[in-house]
DNA sequence: ACCTGAACACCGTTCAAGT
DNA sequence: ACCTGAACACCGTTCAAGT
């Protein structure tokens, strides 16, 4: 039954999941599901605890912690955008935070390697965790969003953007998200594990 | 109409929004709402446009670049913030990124002060957009999210992470969100306004 | 041109009744 | 213990009819 709701949800989308529609695939009456699950609510809890509980296999791989850092980043993301529907249902009920927490081990393994400690590094798994969950969040809503009045490709398209032609005309293009994500994955990460204070060149006192 | 349709949304979030609710609020037929806007869709779509056009006003300050880059994201996040529902629905409906464009022309400007020109100018403003909708539709979730089954808090409390126990006890406490952001989007920010190339020392041929 | 009520096809949920 | 159909209170939407 857990089953079939979830297939529901895969092919159609959360909203596809009506008591009725699988009563109807299940061949069964819609309230017999009221007897074992009790109700949309806790069917959906039950279909996130699921996906929660499947997700979260990691093996992080690469020479420096930057670059496995980058790795477990890109894995994380791959995974979250190949199960679409079922993360957009864990996100609606705010569970997306909760699937990360084996990848917290990972990165807190990778934040010691690179000589982090304590507060820093807690800082920098939570830091990772927000941009790979906001990376999804933000992909997923731009793939939702239909073409719209002033779209930003012809916005730009017309700008002269302050005399850099090459900007507006890339502003115009659609977003590159995989190499979007992997930029600035990379510049927080890089940021965050150099080994110097944050406001001071590398040869300071610190 | 569209005044109470945003009150109402306002108050009790975008499911309150119903048909009918909104014909006792004006105390008129619901049928009549269709002469008017014609449907749900249709309304939902005009209660966007309204708030997307609404929001915008960013007048940046600070001496460097990164600071009123920072700022700029500040206060991106603070609007965002302030109308959760109305947000909500722009993200529903997929319109997040549309609501940007006016950041995006000050962000371009501050690129260039920052000597940032062309490609890696425009990489730099959608690593910061994507940065700023990203930690915002983080954040909401979380704060959505009920206290569930091993939460983040508890498990890290029992944890030792690998002796080190500042960072367990860091990781047990909430998230200072407030603090996460400044310090992601700065890393971000100064990783990307560097002057060198992404892989080499400052004073490396490039 | 503007508003109306009745009706239709959905929805999740409850409940008394079956086996 | 498990399943059922009928019924309830909601939804968004349509449409013919009013003024």
């Amino acid at each position: 039954m857990l089953e079939a709701a979830a297939g529901l949800v895969k092919r159609h989308g959360p909203d596809a999941l009506t008591m009725r529609g699988l009563a109807a695939a299940l061949d069964t009456a819609v309230t017999s599901i009221y007897w074992h699950v009790g109700g949309r609510e806790a069917l959906l809890d039950a279909l996130v605890e699921r996906t929660v509980a499947e997700l979260g296999e990691i093996r992080p791989c690469g020479r420096t912690p930057e670059e496995r850092v980058a790795g477990v980043a890109r894995d994380l993301r791959r995974q979250l955008r190949d199960h679409p529907h079922l993360v957009a249902l864990v996100h609606e009920r705010g569970l997306t935070e909760r699937m990360f927490l084996p990848a917290q081990r990972v990165l807190v393994r990778e934040a010691h390697a690179a000589g982090l400690r304590g507060a820093r590094a807690a800082e920098f798994v939570r830091a990772v965790q927000f941009q790979v969950v906001g990376h999804v969040l933000v992909e997923r809503n731009r793939e939702r969003a239909p073409a719209q009045h002033p779209d930003e490709r012809e916005l730009w398209s017309t700008e002269t953007a302050g005399d850099d032609p090459v900007l507006a005309r890339a502003l115009a293009l659609p977003v590159d998200t995989e190499r979007l994500f992997e930029t600035a994955t990379r510049a927080l990460v890089r940021s965050l594990l150099a080994p110097t204070s944050p406001t001071c060149p590398p040869d300071s006192a610190g």
